[in-house]
DNA sequence: GGATTGAGTGTAAGCGCTTACATATATCCA
DNA sequence: TGGATATATGTAAGCGCTTACACTCAATCC
């Protein structure tokens, strides 16, 4: 680590400077901060504008330092490059900040490895409890947090057998509803593009929910053909091509979520092909871009916001010590546009 | 604030139990987590051990309280909600990992009130310097940045009769570029529908370069028909229904950026009106949706990440002292697709 | 009227780390 | 072989804050 010049300036204020210039202790200033009624009015009135000549800030560091909290919940979300969790976590912070909380938000890029490290991060600069999204993961990192009494919320999933107390919805549930309609307008032949479900249960489980669809209407799940691929609208157009290459191409084209699915809908618009003319596509999320392309996508709505909200929530009250260890389960609904229609044929 | 239980489980290790089972004193611990080489082999090894055994994490605010550095870098932007500027933050984040920092964002919503907080927070966090976007703010704020001695960048814009180190495009040049354009094409009835201006250079520097193209055309810069609305696919659409309105309705509308022309795009549609057989609509920014919408928008293409990294850059080099203090011009370029056509008649 | 109470404030002990300085040991050369 | 030099490690002083506890001084009570 190369060498850096030393922050000095005027030189930082410290409470120590606020208390001189008050002319009381260190404590009262302390006190006048983080419980002003248990100073008496004028004493505080006179701390007060101390701090205000100075711009005093105090030091975050120093202060979780010596109470041994922070007010900040840190949240792991897998990407800030696309839509999907920016609203969900929007709301989460707006709650939080209701509550006094601060949010610390960092992101995994999908990487189990990554996510592990930003565990230890998050923790080490103090987060009194971490969001995490979806269930899968090593072990060790509950054992880690749990070895710290961290309280943990699991979102944008809802599996009460994993023992975790979560929010979100049934993936697996709803990618069957999903399914299920796609089938129920007679198409036999299925696709479906995922994200790469090894580490991710959020997408396995929607794979797995379209399995069950398609056994209980008498297809064999076999017949499914998958393609795995990251998240993104060129991966959506380069897997759509490669669903489709085939002699028997599917009819229906099931996305694991919306950017993939616009880059199916760009795909299938390149090649020609008229949705849902010769082929549907769905979505899931019902991000904003799902109303905006053309056609405009048929996808699950998920509740975003009131999932960020309530997930906000079950944290603050798991560290008020209310906690009921319970999960929530959120509904999806089904939103139909224009890019699913009958078979062809 | 609601009494918690203090966190504690099997106790928290610190660099002091890591001594402990290492058979070491702590100062031999922190050589090896900070500087490896002072430290033999087999010492270091004995520690690594401990370290890992234990699940030990160092304290962050211990340590920035101890070294008066955090090796972390603040950014606060206006919003995450859009993509605008999470592609230039994403590489910004990419580049200052290369050089062992980290950085922590916070979000605006536009607001020079929430802005000025955040910049506290951040400092109080530890921020050894911080990216803020645009040059609009209050004195103060720089005031108390130089107090503390912590460099800043501006980023996003390009103006170096500000004074201030930045990083960005000239937004003017850049607006009045594409103005030229339009009218080029024939246009002579202009709108723009642009974000608040008041508190945003960005955006007022925009507007100006379009005033600016008419002077030059012979175009009176009074007639040009603004609409200023908070970015938003909504707010795009419904600024738009605003601006054609009137009697004599712009046959081009040149919006501040690309979600706002997205939901001009929109409104367009609706309207029944061609584009850019009956009006002219072109965006800002040139994100990911730009391409995906239909007709694909013409628009100013930004190079995010190359602002991004070369950000990190000058933060880095001027935390280790070897700053210039001055400024980065970046190029746009006019990205023509689609929404731009000869005006009619 | 002396004891009790409680509100307001001060004193000082850390919180977990880094680092200047001191010390101990090994290495080298005259 | 003695002293100088280099290398590895330890000692201990804070960094800026919170908070248990101690103290002071009025108000209140029997």
């Amino acid at each position: 680590m190369p060498s850096r010049p030393q922050k000095q300036g005027k030189g930082v204020p410290t409470l120590e400077d606020v208390a001189r210039l008050a002319e009381v202790s260190t404590a009262t200033v302390s006190r006048c901060l983080n419980s002003p009624d248990r100073v008496v009015k004028s004493t505080r009135e006179r701390v007060m504008a101390a701090v205000d000549r100075l711009g005093y800030a105090p030091n975050f560091g120093a202060r979780a330092l010596a109470a041994k909290r922070t007010n900040t919940i840190g949240a792991i979300i897998p990407t800030m490059e696309n839509a999907i969790f920016a609203r969900g976590i929007q709301a989460f912070q707006e709650e939080l900040g209701l509550h006094g909380m601060t949010l610390l938000v960092a992101s995994s890029s999908y990487s189990e490895e990554v996510e592990r490290e930003q565990v230890r991060t998050l923790c080490a600069r103090g987060a009194d409890a971490l969001l995490l999204i979806g269930h899968h993961r090593d072990a060790g990192i509950y054992d880690f947090l749990d070895d710290r009494s961290i309280p943990v919320l699991v979102a944008w999933a809802y599996q009460p057998s994993r023992g975790r107390s979560s929010i979100g919805f049934d993936n697996r549930a709803a990618m069957r509803e999903m399914a299920e309609t796609v089938i129920s307008e007679g198409h036999r032949r299925l696709a479906v593009i995922s994200a790469p479900t090894a580490a991710n249960d959020r997408a396995s489980e929607r794979v797995e929910g379209i399995r069950e669809a398609m056994a209980a209407h008498g297809l064999d799940p076999a017949g499914l053909h998958l393609v795995e691929t990251p998240y993104s609208v060129e991966n959506g157009d380069r897997a759509f091509g490669e669903v489709m290459a085939g002699s028997a191409p599917p009819t229906a084209v099931l996305c694991g979520n919306d950017v993939l699915a616009v880059g199916a809908l760009r795909a299938a618009r390149r090649m020609g092909l008229s949705v849902p003319g010769d082929v549907s596509i769905t979505g899931f999320d019902d991000i904003e871009l799902a109303q905006l392309v053309e056609p405009p996508l048929t996808t699950v709505h998920v509740p975003h916001r009131d999932m960020g909200r309530k997930a906000a929530r079950m944290l603050v009250e798991a560290l008020n010590g209310e906690a009921t260890g319970d999960s929530i389960r959120l509904d999806t609904c089904l939103i139909r546009r224009q890019t699913l229609g009958p078979a062809p044929e």
